[in-house]
RNA sequence: GGCCCCGUUGUGUAGCGGCCUAGCACGCCGCCCUCUCAAGGCGGUAGCGCGGGUUCGAAUCCCGUCGGGGCUACCA
């Protein structure tokens, strides 16, 4: 058993992502845990950038990182791009003050120099693995000087720092989501590199230490490293955090959900994709807790993230890894993509309609005052954001340039010409918006109900045409397309002169080509 | 190989010794609504890995086994 901090105090928690490429989808999974937490007690919470790796190093990465925990709403009270009290908050300015603790270490013998190189250490571990021993330093270099071990074979110049990992560590300790876990016992772990880095194992519980965390909360796969950190903490007589392993997320084989073969597991595809950061966090909520019980008794799966923080309980968290499941994902993203105000909605379309062309940078307020007619159309119709472009495209192209698909131009039979016919026939006496009388009771002008009621009668009274076949050609002359937003609707949108024309066009078309522009009936 | 973590329908989960002929959500299937597609409504499908215990009683506790995952770096 460790001794847990119980220094009084707000609670502090940091996230400690490494800038090695796009952020990861774990970042905001653990930064989510993080803030739920620190928000409940009132406490802060910390982003530290870990770049210690120097050969994996990214530059654009940690800016990457701001953007992505910003679209989701995951603020951090201190960090890099913002300062506080215990700055600074990038590792690589931070190494002048690891090197006293591993000094001091080293002073007390609690750590020792190891000149070994890397080949002998992997050809040691080989033959470990081979004999079906456990794999471990050897301790050759312990208790010798540089001279002593220039001697010896497999010798580096530039040595590393190892600890001297005693017969009696402690190697269980209590986390908060599992209760009492036990670990591995660990190796003689380096904690200086030969380029005067820190290991990940020393500079974070240095960092976790002077930064005042008084909750560690990080992946899974650390549960295995957490005996070094406690037995460092212990030799450098610091106060042990709590610990919090958060279940790693799985793809669908179940293994640890990874960028390389994964793109889910891109923080940045999410948005490129089109799904709501609200949608994200709710999804990720529920990959690592139970759904919120109401006081009948029933779930409640959709919840936000202030109501996710209200009853937070690392005790709650579950143990299993889950399978990251796209299709839960997108139920939600819909859901929460209905629930928009249309306005709302409408600003966020925006620049997914302009990244796929549909809208040009600067929309005039005209474009803008249509979008928001055709949101309406559309909310009930997309699961992500990005579906929009394909939908609302027709919209916004001259007629001339509405071309009609493959699959509504072979829905179209016989008597598709027909029904066009009578649908312009029907529709010419209707009146556009500038001439729609006030106050008119008979013709309540060029809106969906009357367009509705006016092709109804000529189309399925009129020439008995059952409402499918006699709406197919009308949408396929309007959008282009075998399936589309509501028809009349659309219609309403497009307005009178632009409807009229896509019909006419569709109808000469059909009528053979050799009429062309003369089969206007205008 | 060694050590550690985990194990309820396809997926995420509720369950914390009797209320379980195992509930909910997504998915899937069917029906309804309907101008297409959605959305929505209604119904259906499918699960406690296995074997031993403990107990009057086990999805729930214990042991074993199998399975999955993680770690085993001068990466985090």
């Amino acid at each position: 058993m460790s001794a847990p901090d119980s220094r009084p105090g707000p609670v502090r928690l940091r996230v400690a992502p490494s800038p090695t490429g796009d952020p990861h989808v774990g970042t905001a999974y653990m930064s989510m845990f993080d803030l739920a937490f620190v928000r409940q007690q009132g406490g802060q919470f910390v982003l530290r950038v870990e770049d210690t790796d120097r050969a994996r190093f990214r530059e654009d990465s940690e800016q990457q990182v701001y953007d992505m925990l910003s679209w989701l709403g995951l603020d951090w009270d201190e960090g890099p791009d913002r300062g506080g009290p215990h700055g600074p908050y990038r590792q690589s300015e931070r190494l002048d003050t690891y090197r006293p603790y591993a000094e001091r270490l080293l002073a007390e013998g609690k750590a020792y120099h190891c000149w070994c190189s890397n080949e002998r250490l992997a050809q040691m571990r080989e033959e470990q693995q081979r004999a079906k021993q456990p794999t471990g330093y050897d301790r050759l270099c312990h208790g010798k000087t540089r001279e002593e071990r220039a001697q010896l074979p497999g010798f580096s110049d530039q040595p590393v720092v190892r600890m001297l990992v005693p017969e009696d560590v402690q190697l269980s300790f209590t986390d908060l989501v599992r209760g009492e876990v036990s670990a591995p016992r660990p190796d003689d772990q380096v904690i200086l590199k030969a380029d005067g880095f820190p290991t990940y194992h020393l500079a974070v519980v240095v960092d976790d230490h002077e930064m005042g965390i008084t909750h560690v909360v990080r992946g899974e796969e650390w549960i295995s490293s957490t005996p070094k950190h406690i037995l460092l903490y212990q030799w450098l007589g610091l106060p042990v955090p709590q610990f919090a392993h958060m279940p790693l997320l799985r793809d669908e084989t179940k293994a640890k959900i990874s960028k390389r073969r994964n793109p889910a597991a891109r923080l940045t595809w999410f948005r490129e994709q089109g799904y709501l950061p609200e949608a994200l966090l709710n999804f990720l909520a529920l990959l690592g807790y139970p759904p919120i019980i109401e006081a009948d008794g029933t779930e409640r799966e959709v919840f936000t993230f202030a109501e996710f923080t209200e009853r937070f309980d690392w005790a709650k968290v579950n143990t299993v890894g889950p399978v990251f499941n796209l299709e839960k994902l997108n139920w939600l993203n819909g859901h929460y993509i209905r629930e928009l105000e249309l306005a709302d909605l409408a600003a966020r379309l925006l620049p997914y309609l302009q990244q796929a062309g549909v809208l040009g940078p600067q929309p005039t307020a005209g474009e803008l005052a249509r979008l928001r007619d055709i949101t309406a159309l559309i909310q009930t119709r997309i699961g992500l954001l990005t579906e929009a472009a394909d939908l609302v495209a027709p919209f916004y192209l001259p007629d001339e340039e509405i071309e009609v698909a493959d699959d509504a131009r072979k829905q179209l039979k016989g008597d598709a010409p027909a029904a066009l016919g009578a649908a312009i026939e029907a529709l010419e006496p209707v009146s556009g918006p500038a001439g729609d009388p006030p106050g008119e009771e008979t013709d309540t002008g060029w809106r969906a109900e009357r367009i509705e009621a006016v092709l109804r009668e000529a189309l399925v009274e009129g020439l008995g045409l059952k409402p499918r076949l006699a709406f197919g050609p009308l949408r396929a002359a309007v959008s282009g397309r075998r399936v589309s937003p509501p028809l009349f609707e659309s219609m309403e949108i497009l307005g009178r002169d632009s409807t009229l024309a896509r019909l006419r066009r569709l109808r000469d078309e059909l009528a053979g080509g050799d009429l062309g522009a003369a089969g206007s009936d205008r």
